[in-house]
DNA sequence: CCTATATAACTGACTGGTCAGTTATATAGG
DNA sequence: CCTATATAACTGACCAGTCAGTTATATAGG
């Protein structure tokens, strides 16, 4: 087997590695992963991922820690860079087609749900800085434009858990049932009618007109 | 220990297990859970839970089997006893807040969606028969509004979609993050707004008047 | 109503297999 | 030829499933 000797190459297998991780925590769980499978799926042996993590439990924490941020931040930016709660709206729910089936978040996701309840400091982290970041940028947005006098909304944490629904909605339904062609989604219409009635909800003295 | 010498005994005791069973595998995930934690969670012995199913996927299986059906019966009869796509859909969101707090729903939708890799056909099969069942009621009621001229409803299978999308949001997010208090959600306001929402979002134009 | 016998429910020690983590050995590459 | 990297053989803890033995309960027979 070639050598990884270079810090860039060292870099690079560590990636190749949670990858490899990533795919099998999904696929098996925490507990049903084995380190050998993943390790074979990164081309290389079990005791080289020993080189590289001490634990199947620090290999998980890295594996999220990894994977969480880098699709918020596409989130964010995508939601401050269109001016006003409108353009936000549109401009996220056009990227969550893309966001659903092909980005990994989904796969974060259903790890995340599926071994919550025995890594409850990873979770509560992930919370704070992914899933309420998230949910703030959403609420920021609604809460000026209601300030604004623009829209009517009551209660922005809320309506905001509100627009994010059906992304989480259909992030569980690509994970659990389409691995059956049967039941795909047409993720591109629904998010176009969640969109269309988010619209007339939040503007509808004037969508009505 | 009593013995379960009737078949209604025994009954009894196959529900234990299956509790026990629901909270071990809810927690620990299939692969983690221990037939003997199971066993002894209801009080029993591993021999014992032997008696009562032929192995540790058998257990599983009946697992999902026994609680799938209920609470749809539940939503699928509020649903239809209201009269009205407008009244149908109160009445569900109404419910909601209970089905996500104190059902097992959210603990069964958890099972499933961090063993659903293991276990497809089970998977196919609460789809077809738990998930497409409430949704199809939801769009049927939708359908027959929009056929009646009462609302403008262009695909009423994704409409559904999107009318049960938060309460599988908040399902997730009560087994999720509701282990620490610092995040519980107001479900009642939730759904309330929610309710709020649809009604301006299909009704909109006697709302806005 | 008592007691002896039969039965089936129950138990927990054991077995075989699995897998996380360790280590002795091999070799790529400078 | 030296050493950092990689490997595969190894170890021991763990757990699903089994089964020989135990005991609660039913009931036959006095």
């Amino acid at each position: 087997m070639q050598r990884a000797r270079t810090d860039q190459a060292k870099d690079d297998r560590r990636e190749v590695l949670l990858t490899a991780a990533l795919h099998e925590f999904f696929e098996r769980g925490f507990s049903a992963a084995r380190m050998d499978d993943i390790a074979k799926r990164a081309g290389l042996s079990k005791g080289t991922l020993y080189l590289y993590f001490d634990s199947k439990e620090a290999l998980f924490t890295s594996l999220i820690e990894t994977f969480a941020l880098p699709n918020v931040e596409r989130i964010e930016t995508a939601a401050r860079a269109a001016g006003g709660a409108r353009n936000a709206i549109r401009a996220v729910l056009a990227l969550a087609p893309n966001l659903v089936r092909e980005s990994v978040v989904p796969l974060i996701a259903k790890i995340l749900i599926a071994d919550a309840p025995a890594f409850p400091d990873i979770v509560t982290a992930y919370r704070k800085t992914v899933i309420e970041r998230v949910l703030g940028v959403f609420a920021d947005i609604l809460k000026d434009a209601h300030e604004a006098g623009e829209i009517d909304v009551s209660d922005p944490d809320l309506t905001a858990r509100l627009v994010v629904a059906p992304i989480m909605f259909s992030a569980m339904w690509r994970v659990v049932f389409e691995h059956d062609d049967e039941a795909k989604l047409d993720l591109v219409k629904l998010f176009a009618l969640h969109e269309k009635m988010l619209l007339r909800a939040l503007w509808f003295k004037e969508e009505a007109a």
